[in-house]
DNA sequence: GATTTGTATGAATAAATAACTATATAGCCA
DNA sequence: TGGCTATATAGTTATTTATTCATACAAATC
């Protein structure tokens, strides 16, 4: 069964009052990971299980250099979690949060869409 | 009282999953608006209430003309909304989902180094 | 109208980095 | 050992962008 995670509004928006600065660039840092389509893609292959360097270039269109790099940088950074088998090396998400950041950005940038098209049918009609 | 966000892990996944190529682009930018520290600065002081450019300028240490163009792209990608009162200028935060992305975030970063510290202490004992 | 105040913007600069090409490393097999 | 495969890395280029300085704009007040 699907873990839950429940979150309080209120209780979101003091914790990010108290952040202090530093935290705030470890935050950014973070976010600068998920800034790139490119990163983002291989994400997305390994949402559904671990896969091969080899595996993400074929299914993402990218060279074997360029994934390799990013694979490289989330790895540094913690995001994915690397598994050596042989020659062949088996990337997975190591950090869950960041899967939920892009369902609720994901989300939200739906809804701004949905609000600016209801905005056009309102100003056509 | 406060509202309460739940999200389902299982439900997350399969969204990723699902996501096309033009919302991970779309995902990405918004990220990319949240990877600057001097932009989670600012919109930290807008989570307690509006403000205006001159207050935020005080708030955190920077130059008028970088704040106003910082709020200026956020207005611009709709995380923040800006009201005009004469001379003023208040700006607060559009976007919820943002906060909600901060707090996951810091979240896993705080847990990160907790694991690493854990992980010293067993090493040094 | 002139001045002051709050905000926005344009030009210039410096720094970061994604992508590419070429090459290196490392493990496997003959 | 030599070749083959999977992955990593170095050097380079081109692009993006945060910041600063100077200036423009816009609204209020005199």
């Amino acid at each position: 069964m699907g873990t839950k995670i429940i979150i309080d509004e209120e209780e979101v928006k003091k914790w990010n009052l108290k952040m202090p600065d530093e935290m705030l660039t470890a935050v950014a840092n973070r976010f600068k990971l998920l800034s790139e389509p490119m990163r983002l893609k291989i994400l997305r292959t390994l949402c559904e299980s671990e896969r091969t360097v080899q595996e993400i270039v074929n299914e993402i269109n990218a060279s074997q250099a360029n994934v390799s790099k990013h694979l490289a940088l989330m790895h540094d950074n913690g995001i994915v979690n690397r598994r050596k088998e042989g020659l062949k090396c088996y990337y997975s998400i190591a950090d869950d949060s960041i899967i939920f950041a892009c369902y609720l950005i994901s989300k939200s940038v739906v809804e701004n869409l949905q609000d600016r098209l209801s905005w056009l049918q309102e100003v056509e009609s």
